[in-house]
RNA sequence: CGGGAGGUAGUUCAGCUCGGUAGAAUACUUGGUUUGGGACCAAGGGGUCGCAGGUUCGAAUCCUGUCCUCCCGACCA
C-alpha cells in the first residue's frame, strides 16, 4: 500500500516527514522553506490555540494585531535584537510589478516603485510593538500592559523542516510592559509556567523548566526561560520560551512613565511565545510506527465508530445504538465521528484512524450487538477489549482520560529514564552517542567551555534547570570548579 | 549556502544507459458481490513526463538554466 509508514528504527526523519505527510497534517508547497497546514493540522493548532488563548485570559491578558511589516529603522532600534534576526530576514523592497517590455504575460518589479525604506517582514514583534507602545503608556497608571498576538513570523531558515523549523509560521507572541523589575521576572516565570502546565496537562509531553544560559538566551533578552521536551530519538527540543527583556527594548524605544513620584522610568518588558513548532513536538513525543498518537485533550477527533453489519437491517440496528451512543458522548463534550461510509471496509478504516492518532475506536459489529458488546481499541497501548453497551459513555470518557494520562505517564517515564548525570569528559561523549537524551553534568559558566562542547560534541545547554540543586563539582569538560549541574542535549 | 539524491496519472513508482505513439500498481467513476484488521469481479476516465530554453526529422530520455522536495553538513529565537 501507498500507505506505509518509515519505521523509526530504519529512517526516524523519514518516519517523522511520513507521519506529517500521511496523517494529512501539512503538505509541502510551492514555496521553498514554506508549508501548507492541512485542515487535521490545523485542527490541531486550533485546538491548542483555544486552550492557551484561554490561559492568556485567564492570567490578565488581552489580544491585539500589529503589522506584518516593520520599517527597518525600528527594526534596528534595539541592536541585540536585531543582529540577532538580520541574516535571517526577508525584506520588502517594492510595492509593485509591471508587465515585462521584453516578455509578454510575463511579470517583473517595477524599478520606478523602490521603497524609500525597505520593511522587513516581521520574524518577532518586539521593534513594532514597542515603538507602538511608547505611545500608550505614560503613567504607572497605563502598567501593567498585558498584550498577546496570534501571527504569523517569516524567518529565512536554511533548512526547513515540517512544523519543526519552517520559514513561515504561526504563533503566539505575548508582550508585556511593567512598572519594576520584580513584577517583569515574576510575568516571565508565570508565563513560563502556563507553558509548562499546557505541554504536560495537554499535550502529555513532560518538560523540564529552565533558564538558558547567555549564548542560547534570545537576542535583546536578559534572561530566557524555556520548556525543554524529549523527543523519543533522545534529541532536546525547546516548546516555549519566555523573556525577561529587562529596559532594552524601553530604552532603544525610549518608553517611559511618570511614577507615583512623578519621576520618569525606563517600564520593564517580557515576551513569550509558543509556535505550530508545538506540532511537531506532540508528533515525535508520542507517535509510533503505525502513525499519529495524539493526546485525547487536544485530538480533533476523539472517538471514531466503526460499523460492521451484513444488510441495511443490521446497519439500521447499528445506528440506532450509535446515534444514542454519540448523544451521550456529545453532551459530555467528546468530539466524536461515525465513519459508516460504504467506500471502505473496516479493516482499512482501522489502519486509517490509527496513522491519524484517533485516541479510541468503538467498532459497532452486529454480532457483538447481540450480547450487548461493542469493541473498545485505545491508540495509546493498542489494547482492545469487549465492552458493555450499558454505560458505554461514561467508560469512553473514563478511558480518554486513562489515555491522556498513561500517554503522559509513559513519557514521563522515558524523560526521566534519559535524565543521566555524568561526572567525567569520557561519559559525557559516551551517553549522549550511545543513549542521548538530557545530560545532567558540571559546568564552569563559561561561554568557551559551552562553545567548546558544542563543538566537540553538536550538545548544547538546554537549560539551567529552576530551582535547581546546588552543589559542588568540576566542569566536565575544563575541570574548573562549579556550583550547579545543568542540561546538556542534542536538539531540534 | 556546500555535498548527495529526487521531481513521470490523485498516490507510490517503472521507463532514461542506447531518442521513435506514455506504462504498472493503487486510488477514482459505474454496476454487482462483499464487510470482525488495508475485499473481489467487470467496464471506464485520468499525465503537454516540475518549468524554460537548446540539440534533433523526432526528446520523459541528450545538453544548459531554473524552481521545488528529501538526506547530510554549515547556520538557526
Amino acid at each position: 500500500m501507498s500507505k506505509e509508514i518509515t519505521s523509526r528504527a530504519d529512517d526516524y526523519s523519514q518516519w517523522y516527514n511520513d507521519l506529517i505527510i500521511k496523517g494529512q497534517l501539512a503538505d509541502y508547497s510551492a514555496v521553498r522553506g514554506c508549508m501548507v497546514i492541512k485542515p487535521l493540522g490545523y485542527a490541531l493548532w486550533e485546538n491548542m490555540r483555544d486552550v492557551l488563548d484561554k490561559k492568556f485570559k485567564d492570567t490578565g491578558h488581552v489580544n491585539a494585531y500589529f503589522p506584518l511589516f516593520v520599517p527597518k529603522s525600528l527594526f534596528e532600534a534595539e541592536e541585540k535584537n536585531a543582529e540577532g534576526f538580520a541574516k535571517e530576514c526577508a525584506v520588502v523592497t517594492h510595492y509593485r510589478l509591471k508587465n515585462d517590455p521584453n516578455n509578454k504575460g510575463k511579470l517583473i518589479v517595477d524599478p520606478e516603485a523602490k521603497l524609500e525604506e525597505e520593511l522587513v517582514v516581521r520574524p518577532t514583534s518586539e521593534a513594532i510593538i514597542w515603538n507602538t507602545y511608547k505611545t500608550w503608556i505614560q503613567s504607572y497608571r497605563d502598567l501593567p500592559l498585558l498584550i498577546n498576538q496570534w501571527a504569523n513570523v517569516v524567518r529565512w531558515e536554511m533548512r526547513t523542516r515540517l512544523f519543526l523549523r519552517t520559514a513561515e509560521f504561526l504563533w503566539q507572541e505575548g508582550h508585556t510592559a511593567h512598572a519594576t523589575k520584580e513584577e517583569a521576572i515574576t510575568e516571565t516565570k508565570q508565563m513560563i509556567d502556563v507553558y509548562a502546565h499546557f505541554a504536560e496537562y495537554y499535550m502529555a509531553m513532560p518538560v523540564i523548566r529552565g533558564v538558558k544560559s547567555a549564548s542560547e538566551r534570545f537576542a535583546g533578552a536578559e534572561d530566557t526561560y524555556t520548556i525543554e521536551a524529549l523527543m523519543q530519538d533522545g534529541k532536546a527540543l525547546q516548546a516555549g520560551t519566555s523573556h525577561f527583556l529587562g529596559q532594552n527594548f524601553a530604552k532603544a524605544f525610549d518608553v517611559t512613565f511618570v511614577n507615583k513620584e512623578n519621576k520618569p522610568e525606563h517600564v520593564w518588558a517580557t515576551s513569550w511565545g509558543v509556535s505550530t513548532r508545538l506540532i511537531g513536538a506532540l508528533v515525535m513525543a508520542h507517535s509510533d510506527d503505525d502513525g499519529l498518537i495524539l493526546p485525547p485533550r487536544l485530538a480533533p477527533m476523539q472517538v471514531v465508530i466503526v460499523p460492521i453489519y451484513k444488510g441495511d437491517e443490521q446497519k439500521a440496528m447499528i445506528d440506532e445504538k450509535v446515534n444514542a451512543l454519540m448523544a451521550q458522548l456529545r453532551q459530555g463534550g467528546i468530539r466524536v465521528k461515525y465513519d459508516d461510509n460504504d467506500n471502505t471496509r473496516p479493516g482499512w478504516k482501522f489502519a486509517e484512524y490509527e496513522m491519524k492518532g484517533v485516541p479510541v475506536r468503538i467498532t459497532f459489529g452486529a454480532r457483538d450487538l447481540e450480547n450487548n458488546l461493542v469493541e473498545v481499541a485505545r491508540r495509546d497501548t493498542k489494547e482492545k477489549n469487549s465492552v458493555s453497551l450499558d454505560g458505554l459513555a461514561e467508560t469512553i470518557i473514563t478511558l480518554l482520560e486513562d489515555v491522556q494520562n498513561n500517554m503522559f505517564n509513559k513519557a514521563k517515564a522515558y524523560q526521566q529514564s534519559h535524565i543521566t548525570e555524568v561526572n567525567s569528559w569520557e561519559e559525557f561523549e559516551k551517553v549522549l552517542e550511545e543513549k542521548g537524551g538530557f545530560i545532567s553534568a558540571h559546568w564552569d559558566g563559561t561561554p568557551e567551555s559551552e562553545e567548546e562542547i558544542k563543538q566537540k560534541t553538536k550538545a548544547t545547554i538546554r537549560c539551567i534547570p529552576i530551582d535547581n540543586k546546588q552543589e559542588d563539582g568540576v566542569c566536565v569538560l575544563s575541570g574548573k570548579p562549579s556550583k550547579e549541574r545543568v542540561l546538556f542535549a542534542r536538539a531540534y
